[in-house]
RNA sequence: GCUCCCGUAGUUUAAUGGAUAGAAUGCCUCCCUCCGAAGGAGGCGAUGCAGGUUCGAUUCCUGCCGGGAGCACCA
């Protein structure tokens, strides 16, 4: 419809002589300016009134012209609820997406959980508009963090296949790491790990990396996720430290006995051990990525904010290593910010953290046991503001299950399909009543909000389409009867399962389970 | 010090250079004989400051003030 709209536009402004004009086609802040609205007669300097008349758009009932702004209300018959099929933006593309990420041997935090929640909804706003969508976990399976776990099962003998003694024994390293009491012993851990050199040692990583594995892959699964390809840092470790050993003089220079890039600002890729660092992992992983996808056509990592800079290095130095793979294809970070407790910035490296897991053990608790009500609340808390900002985590407010939340969405989803199950029984009449008109209004933008979401990578933007919807459904419900006297109009039955559709695919691309009854 | 990001009602936030800056929460009124009140209706309340570009600026540019992040062997 929109570009119908365009179309007679751009088809009358050639008639005028007005020649090409940038000119949008939108939907108007306000209901009141109609269903679309156009600047065309300001950015083409035509008149308005002039341009309005020529246009004549079939099922656009009304064209009104109010200023120098063009508003079109649609025909009733247009706007009655369709199947609405997403624009396929992205048709015929590969997308890899790269998510969640976490260490191995540690409690998966909640900023691991928050790029989880992310990295999902992108991912899925890639699928909607047509992408073939690769989902990529890439743990670390050694380096400092598995080293301070594994010296911590050393010492408290713990058991590496209990969870729990995972996350104590890395608490415990990580503890002597800091306070220097085992520095020299947990540094020389990590080195024999890398060589594989200490069969006890090597054996307490292996168990140790499998039980934190299936827990994560476990948890990952309640919230909806399951990984395509799994890489480790173990397997992108050699492999990016030959590429850039290959590359010293040509991208890399020597300096204090390490390998080093000099771009917006050096960064080391292999220290002065020879060891690869999380620079040269990242070399490695995407030589891994692109053998094992290589016609992707855009790949992505989802991480925290605060990796910003290093990743623009990061990446700057892959397109010079990797000149043929990387043309014409769109390598991106995306940031996912912190969750802030008023008590401020939660460490990932500290040992008294909430984890993701107590967080969503939590809010189920809060939610009266519904665990899908809690990674609804939760999704929903992350993704509704922008992504890469910070998001304010007041326990108490976002334990509660009221107002702008996801819970809201999913109860009003519940309602409408409430409301089909009795229609079930009803009579179907024929007459068309008005009062869902502002339903049938807001319904038909629904494809150009996931698109934009999909194109822009904000899942944001269907979070507050979805919750603009369920307070426009509640307040038709709440103020309108469907069924009086075992009989429902087919109009208004339409339009409910517009919004049953609508409100189920919304949080679907969210990632947020769409509950039967609450 | 250098680089980047962010300043919108008391609080958490939305807005594609467009129209009367949209919600939620909080506070004040109302609404269950009736498809599910975890709901609905109404009220109060906001673009950090100063310039610039533009027909039009929350949006783009400059400066200032305030907050955050990053900047060599962690990830």
């Amino acid at each position: 419809m929109r570009e119908r709209i365009a179309q007679a536009i751009k088809q009358a402004l050639a008639a005028m002589g007005a020649g090409e004009a940038p000119f949008v086609v939108e939907r108007p802040a306000a209901l009141a300016h109609g269903d679309y609205a156009t600047n065309a007669a300001i950015v083409a300097k035509v008149d308005a009134q002039e341009l309005a008349a020529k246009l004549h758009i079939e099922g656009v009932e009304k064209i009104e012209v109010v200023g120098k702004f063009i508003n079109f209300f649609l025909s009733r018959e247009a706007l009655i609820p369709k199947i609405q099929s997403f624009p396929q933006l992205y048709a015929g593309k590969t997308v890899l997406v790269e998510y969640t990420s976490p260490n191995l041997f540690k409690p998966l935090h909640i900023g691991n959980l928050i790029g989880n929640i992310l990295g999902e909804s992108i991912a899925r706003l890639f699928q909607a508009t047509g992408a073939e969508v690769k989902r990529i976990n890439y743990p670390s399976d050694i380096g400092l963090t598995v080293a301070k776990g594994v010296w911590g099962l050393s010492k408290t003998k713990g058991d590496p296949t209990d969870i729990a003694a995972l996350g104590a024994a890395y608490v415990a390293g990580n503890a002597a790491y800091e306070d220097g009491s085992a520095k020299a012993e947990i540094d020389e851990i990590n080195t024999a790990l890398y060589e594989n050199s200490n069969p006890e040692w090597s054996d307490l990583r292996k168990k140790g990396i499998a039980t934190s594995l299936a827990h994560l892959d476990g948890l990952c699964a309640r919230l909806g996720t399951t990984f395509d390809t799994e890489f480790f840092e173990s397997e992108s470790g050699p492999v990016g430290r030959d590429i850039v050993r290959a590359n010293i003089g040509k991208v890399f220079e020597e300096s204090d006995g390490a390998v080093v890039y000099r771009g917006a600002h050096t960064r080391v890729f292999l220290n002065s051990r020879g060891l690869p660092t999380y620079e040269a992992k990242e070399v490695g992983l995407f030589e891994l990525k692109t053998k094992a996808h290589p016609n992707f056509d855009i790949s992505l990592t989802v991480t925290g904010s605060e990796q910003k800079d290093f990743f623009a290095v990061v990446f700057d130095a892959i397109a010079k290593l990797f000149a043929t793979q990387t043309a014409g294809k769109v390598l991106r970070h995306i940031s996912n910010g912190f969750l802030r407790l008023t008590t401020g910035k939660m460490s990932s490296r500290l040992g008294n953290v909430i984890t993701g897991e107590s967080l969503l053990e939590d809010l189920t608790e809060a939610a009266r046991g519904r665990e899908d009500v809690a990674v609804g609340a939760i999704k929903y808390a992350v993704l509704k503001s922008g992504s890469g900002k910070d998001i304010m985590f007041d326990p108490e407010k976002s334990l509660s299950l009221e107002g702008d939340s996801g819970p809201y969405v999913q109860y009003a989803l519940v309602r409408a399909r409430a409301l089909l199950r009795k229609a079930a029984d009803a009579a179907v009449t024929q007459h068309v009543t008005s009062e869902s008109a502002i339903l049938e209004r807001l319904l038909i933008h629904f494809p150009d909000v996931v698109a934009r979401a999909a194109k822009e990578m904000e899942p944001h933007h269907v979070a507050t389409y979805v919750t603009e919807l369920a307070s426009v459904f509640n307040g038709w419900y709440a103020h309108e009867r469907a069924i009086v006297d075992g009989k429902i109009s087919g109009h208004t039955l339409k339009v409910v399962e517009a919004v049953e559709r609508t409100l189920a695919q919304g949080l679907r691309v969210l990632g947020i389970p769409a509950p039967e009854e609450m």
